[in-house]
DNA sequence: CAGCATCCAAAAGGATACTG
DNA sequence: CAGTATCCTTTTGGATGCTG
């Protein structure tokens, strides 16, 4: 994990580690789990989803959190934008294969998210009673 | 998703939706998916691990970030702190059971994260070049 | 050792106004 | 419609110094 901190990180293949936050895995492990990422993501398993769709969908979130977010995923490869050429415009936003993949693998997680979210409360109200 | 809006929030079990912002699972999304959740929550799945030891293996995060994040994880039932009274004090940090639910569900999204961040990378160097 | 308190800098984020 | 630009507020987070 120390190892060869003169050489430029180059290898990360092999030594990789979100622990290191010089290592990719770490960039891209802060990108999905961005404030907004995995919400967008997520609503995007539905189809393919257009702006405005997508702003009604996602309670609380800025036009601009919204474009912004929705660009660093069409950077990092996870999310397609096409532009229909009418007017007015219209504009579609949709998983890429590879952004499947990952929302695949999401859904456990969010499973459990679903069916804990009581446990977690719970343990908060527990917590706040004892210690207060 | 609209339901009831004069009620105060309440039957979350039916209507729970991490898109409404005013929903508990939105609240569980954002402690869970904070910038340092998920890398503490993966660094106690090698077991129990002290407030020094987590501060080594998690680079780049501050003491007040982490007993901050801890702090929050002991709240929603995930983690337990344990001190031991010697001195000078030793305290240890493990996953509850709940916890390790958790971090269970979790397994497939960090394993699609270490075996597709190098498709991101790649993605996100050609969109550099195609759009520069 | 394991932290908390304080102060400060930086980044995230929201509201508003505007454009092709 | 689908944004961008600007300004401003809030939050996040790091550095430092201090304690049981």
């Amino acid at each position: 994990m120390t190892a060869s901190p003169q050489v430029p990180y180059r290898v990360w293949q092999d030594t990789s580690d979100a622990f290191n936050s010089d290592c990719p895995v770490r960039e891209v492990l802060d990108h999905i789990t961005s404030r907004w990422g995995v919400l967008i993501l997520a609503a995007l398993t539905r189809g393919s989803m257009r702006f405005a769709e997508l702003h009604k969908m996602i309670d609380g979130i800025s036009e601009k959190m919204l474009s912004q977010t929705l660009r660093m995923l069409v950077r990092d490869g996870l999310v397609t934008r096409t532009v229909e050429p009418v007017t007015p415009p219209r504009v579609r936003y949709e998983l890429t294969e590879l952004g499947e993949g990952l929302t695949v693998s999401l859904q456990p997680f969010l499973d459990w998210l679903y069916r804990h979210t009581a446990d977690i409360v719970m343990a908060q109200n527990r917590h706040d009673r004892d210690v207060t």
